[in-house]
DNA sequence: GAAAATTAAATTGTGTACATTTAAATTGTG
DNA sequence: CACAATTTAAATGTACACAATTTAATTTTC
């Protein structure tokens, strides 16, 4: 007598719906500073390193290149970032924030902010989760062959 | 002396990480059912109640129709479902599973079972990860204005 | 040092997400 | 009952994700 496996005992699912909620909090000011979610977790990158190669900010964010080059552009094309062909290796690209890029930095502050204090969690639990999930996550991605 | 706020600090991050680390560890057994995790997502919903409207089934994904209604379609396509427009109420659409999208069932009872094994954690500290990370959404959402 | 293997981006195609708008049906109110 | 307000899907447009393929550049190997 197996009892009854219901969506809301997927953890996968709650993930899932977690992340989406989370954007969707954020999305307000994001949007007052002209970009979206993904393209801030870029700045994010960039701002630790101003300059990057394409593939590094995908080893970073898990992403790869058919979503990166056209976002990348997008970025570009508001002036936020430069995208370079390497001089060294043709085949890599340059990412390099521009003034305006690395300005955004202290506007978007508030933004883990409102996830923090929304949470009404300590920080000691935030930690804590941020852990929990990030083994997960490396679980995971080892039990994958690939 | 503010400490750096890294990108492996943003909990936001982590989560958005992980839920795609589970899609893609996922996806090898839907492709052989020929189904996406949405679809799949959608599927639990018709496995607890094989009749629902869109709105119903939008309800309790945290999906709207501009997602489901061509995705639907899909499943449709698939003869996974049936759509059909509710003689009760006009505006409503309801939808409701074939013989084939009820028996996909049985093949998928491995699915939830590759993460519970890979993320070696026990049920305990499963089902603890699933309460937090449902409250989070919860406080989260809550947080929203609208 | 040239062919083969590898690597880095870009391209292509499918499928979400979601904001916004539209259209049709139903409900609530005067 | 009429008509405004609300509700439900669908349609439209933009932006991810990601698998798969292509292209060009660099390394490896013989």
């Amino acid at each position: 007598m197996k009892p009854a496996f219901r969506l809301e005992d997927h953890l996968c699912f709650s993930i899932y719906s977690c992340s989406r909620a989370i954007q969707r909090m954020y999305q307000p000011a994001l949007k007052k500073l002209g970009i979206t979610y993904p393209q801030y977790l870029v700045l994010l990158v960039l701002w630790e390193n101003r300059e990057c190669s394409v593939k590094q900010i995908g080893a970073l964010l898990d992403l790869d290149s058919g979503t990166l080059t056209p976002l990348l552009k997008r970025m570009e094309g508001k002036a936020l970032l430069q995208r370079k062909r390497s001089q060294v290796d043709e085949r890599m690209v340059t990412v390099r924030l521009t003034e305006k890029g690395a300005a955004l930095k202290e506007k978007t502050v508030c933004i883990p902010e409102t996830l923090i204090r929304s949470s009404r969690m300590t920080q000691a639990e935030m930690q804590n989760l941020n852990r929990t999930i990030k083994l997960l996550t490396q679980q995971v991605t080892q039990g994958q062959m690939k």
